[in-house]
DNA sequence: CCTGTCATTTGATCCAGATCAAATTCAGCT
DNA sequence: AGCTGAATTTGATCTGGATCAAATGACAGG
């Protein structure tokens, strides 16, 4: 995928971008190709990049009490951050790993600011960016407090009908706020 | 509070405004006075108003079948709507009820496209509300997923100190996830 | 100051999912 | 193929908070 195809996909995804504003954004991306399992974010760092995935997939995760918990999956098309750190300049209480070889683009702060500043246009695609994102935790909220584990995972599925070829289960577990074990008993519910 | 006062809170709060778009934006704005237990916006109801708090407060909550659970609470100065029936332009699955008699701007989404389309600055200032709502999401699902019942709501107290004295404790229960018998229990830890 | 309604507390029991522990299956490597 | 550590399954037990039910408290209106 070119520079231009990226923001050209970009732009139709989310919000349009004007020639002028997408010819500026193309200069000031970085593209790169990175292995499975790269670190893109540690906890404790301050991290100021957004990272939007071209190819392969990603997850945010906490170390909490030492257990592994996955935040957020980030596949292709879509963006991941530390948001916590991105938007309030605090050190990350998250990790981003890539769960896959991939290819991503990572804007840094100041150019999403800069950008913001100077083009209407994107300060409109990165409100619609938050607005999906916004949208998103919301529905975990309701999902997490009205559903019953298995409903929770079923959901998911629907939505990313083949996560668990991409993703193993001890994320997805996490992420759905329970343990491996139980994942595994609603998979298998026999005996 | 003057429609000048109100607008130039809501500039300093969130992001400024120019001498232009606040004009507008008070042409463009209704308030509105109203007493304890109005119903803003009711379930099923395509919803297309923001409101944003002058005096007095409000919450969005679900009667999920047929029990009723609070979802958000906004007091001065913040803004509730039904989020899900604003921007995704479906019927809303929450009912919005003042708490208290208060003071409020109801802004349409009309208004607020074609202010956004219109001024940069205001464009931004949505911006910022999203961001800050979403951060807030993003802060009660690690609440619900990493912290007991009775973390949650001393949490709650210290972001809103006199909660109790505004808000009736069933609906506080519900908003942390839990029943109103626990929240009880955890206020009278004896026996 | 009594009464009905709503809010809160207290008590007893129950259950989804956690935890701890062990067995099995799988995938990458030589 | 065979080896090794990681991923997943299976089993037994435990627990925070839910649920059901009843008692008490607070307070607005007559």
């Amino acid at each position: 995928m070119t520079q231009n195809e990226i923001v050209h996909t970009l732009s139709q995804t989310y919000s349009p971008l004007s020639a002028e504003c997408r010819k500026e954004l193309m200069d000031k991306m970085t593209i790169l190709s990175l292995p499975k399992h790269t670190c893109l974010v540690l906890e404790g760092q301050y991290s100021d990049k957004t990272f939007y995935l071209i190819d392969g997939c990603a997850r945010a995760y906490y170390l909490k009490d030492g257990k592994d918990i996955s935040d957020w999956f980030a596949f292709e098309n879509e963006f991941i951050s530390s948001i916590i750190s991105f938007f309030t300049d605090t050190p990350s209480p998250h990790y981003i790993e890539l769960l896959e070889d991939s290819t991503l683009v990572a804007l840094s702060k100041d150019t999403i600011d800069g950008l913001s500043n100077q083009y209407h246009d994107f300060e409109r695609l990165i409100r619609v960016v938050v607005t999906q994102t916004m949208l998103r935790q919301r529905e975990r909220i309701s999902s997490i407090l009205f559903h019953t584990a298995s409903q929770r995972y079923a959901h998911i599925l629907t939505r990313y009908p083949n996560i668990t070829r991409r993703i193993p289960l001890t994320h997805i577990a996490s992420y759905l706020g329970i343990t491996l074990e139980t994942l595994s008993r609603i998979r298998n519910p026999k005996s």
